[in-house]
DNA sequence: GGAAGGCTATGAAAGGTTTCAACAGCGTCC
DNA sequence: GGACGCTGTTGAAACCTTTCATAGCCTTCC
């Protein structure tokens, strides 16, 4: 240490701010391959612009030098984003990473990533999700609303990022929407209890914010209509949530009920509910399908799996998926695009919980 | 229209680019609200130092204009993220969606949002996404390697990006590592099902370059060895991946096999595979647990929901999440970061499908 | 032999934000 | 009454890349 060192130590050199360890960037490569910024952005982006042997040059200094394109600093130049962002309900609900693979498969073909995010239906954080992502620049949004009436997605598309709306169809507004007919879903299960002989019958969900509850609540009591049924047939438990714990939940009130009045068949919004529902019923010494069938919503992996294998509506999740990311793209890419609906139709898979030996 | 026009119409305006729609950035909150960029930039980042007054002229400028901070800039300029990623390695298992929810929840406690993506096991979709989010720049990068030997992987810390892999324990390296004692696991469940008198005891699982594979199995030997039995007592069920639909085939296999050579209990890598075999066995009509016990691992949550209640060996699954995240981002906020490997310890749950009625 | 034209490579400008040294205004203290 | 300190604000530089008009060189063709 000389005496200089004791005298300067105070007043630090004050770095701008601290470098990440080795930074490498266009500058550092072009000096060392001997070209210049230009040409080390044209390896990067127009390959086929530079000659081979300079191309040679540049890519071995990217190597040797370790060097990592800033996408920030493209992004912000070139103004747009080689990224979509599927912003999902729940992530542990196996439909939607169904969905969210028919996404990345299209994303994959477009030569564009995929980031997933979660709202856990939380309001808040699918705000905050929102702001980030398009604060982020974002190619566009896939987005399963917690609130599809939300001023923020209404004014995402204005301001230059797309949004397209799965697994509900909006009336209007500056988006594209896939969804599949959940009143017809409903129907279908109801209509297939109906001509088991089945009278009386539960339907289990909730809770009635969540659009898909409501749909399919509606198709269920139009079937019953439609049979000639007085309404009174159908026996709602309205359960908090869509998940397992809550089906566990809506068995022990069903199976608590003395057995004439008892339904002798319960109809699901979901098949977490129905999961649920199956297994705290046979745990509590009911049959399934004799004493009660059982139908579920969406035709999950699990569904099938189930030591009494669900009868359940089927959805063509990855279709979904893979529709919703289409739309966003060809929003994003054509001028003349124009919004859409897209309704998909679901189908009854009928399985051992409803239908008994088969 | 000008003879002017005519003439200058084959040398098009040209734009530098199609500018976003409305892109309002910091300069023109300034010029609305009368005060200087700096100021504006001082409202977003250290609202405390400004007056309230020129604060709220700021803030109602940037409504009015529809303000949105773009982050690439801001990030080109600050030199850092405030994003997390998780790279999973399957999103449709609920081991891992549920290990990205202890992620969410300590990244929020810190402030911070979290991406998810997938590699869908799958080598080249993995490096893909390393390389986007290292040209990311994120904050950190949490990952569930296919494998962890990749240089790839290894070079990241080193340019700046902090890795911390979960649910692998690396041997060494550049990076924290959390993870569950597979072999222990392993041990439990087979230790379990000797005490319950089971002799023959089939392991399904693979394929073996998964790491989680190969200790499970190790630690089902380690625990035969420890009860003096001969090695010849597990059979193994190679399948080639962890998914329900494989888990049915190795049932499948498994009942074909004549009642004298058939293991009475099952051991499965995973609780995909186990609910998959477990289907499969019932529909075929064997009974569990009296003919076949199974022991599934990770304890997902349809492990309890089975209509026949999996026995499986629980991992601290939401645990691992949040102590990765904290690790990485001790690493990224704490100089003197020392690498850890922590290693939780598994726990037998046991249920119907190994020890039938309670 | 010289002009035209095709390839490549160049260098400066631009993109929107953050940062920070400097400054203005104003009350306070001695 | 002058120096000082405090609070709030300013303006320019810096971050790293892409873009594009232009320049240089080489070939080709008249």
């Amino acid at each position: 240490m000389s005496v200089d060192d004791a005298e300067t130590l105070p007043e630090r050199p004050r770095r701008r701010r601290t470098p990440k360890p080795h930074a490498a960037g266009v500058k550092a490569v072009a000096a060392a391959a001997g070209v210049s910024l230009g040409t080390v952005s044209n390896v990067l982006n127009r390959p086929e612009v530079v000659s081979p042997l300079t191309r040679a040059k540049v890519e071995s200094a990217m190597a040797s030098l370790g060097f990592v394109r800033n996408e920030s600093a493209r992004q912000l130049r070139a103004g747009s984003s080689r990224i979509l962002a599927y912003l999902m309900l729940d992530a542990g609900n196996p439909f939607f990473t169904d969905v969210a693979k028919g996404v990345e498969e299209a994303a994959q073909a477009a030569g564009l990533s995929v980031f997933l995010c979660t709202s856990s239906e939380d309001a808040d954080r699918e705000a905050a999700y929102l702001d980030l992502l398009e604060q982020q620049r974002v190619q566009g949004i896939l987005i399963t609303p917690i609130d599809q009436n939300s001023s923020r997605l209404r004014k995402l598309p204005s301001r230059g990022t797309p949004v397209v709306v799965v697994d509900r169809a909006l009336d209007e507004g500056e988006h594209c929407s896939v969804a599949v007919n959940d009143v017809l879903g409903g129907e279908l299960a109801i209509s297939h209890l109906l001509e088991l002989g089945h009278e009386r019958i539960a339907y289990v969900g909730g809770p009635n914010t969540i659009g898909q509850v409501v749909d399919r609540r509606e198709g269920a009591r139009r079937a019953l209509r439609t049979a000639g049924r007085p309404a009174a047939d159908l026996v709602e438990l309205t359960t908090g949530a869509l998940t397992v714990a809550e089906g566990r939940g809506a068995g022990q009130r069903l199976a608590g009920l003395p057995a004439d009045r008892r339904p002798t068949a319960a109809f699901c919004a979901n098949d977490l509910l129905a999961l649920g529902l199956l297994q705290q019923c046979v745990s509590l010494g009911l049959r399934v399908p004799e004493d009660l069938a059982i139908v579920g919503y969406d035709d999950i992996e699990f569904a099938e799996a189930a030591a009494v294998p669900l009868t359940s509506v089927r959805q063509p999740r990855q279709l979904l998926g893979r529709t919703a990311a289409e739309l966003l793209l060809d929003e994003s890419s054509n001028p003349d695009h124009e919004h859409q609906r897209v309704t998909f139709t679901p189908e009854l898979v009928v399985r051992t919980s409803t239908r008994g030996t088969l």
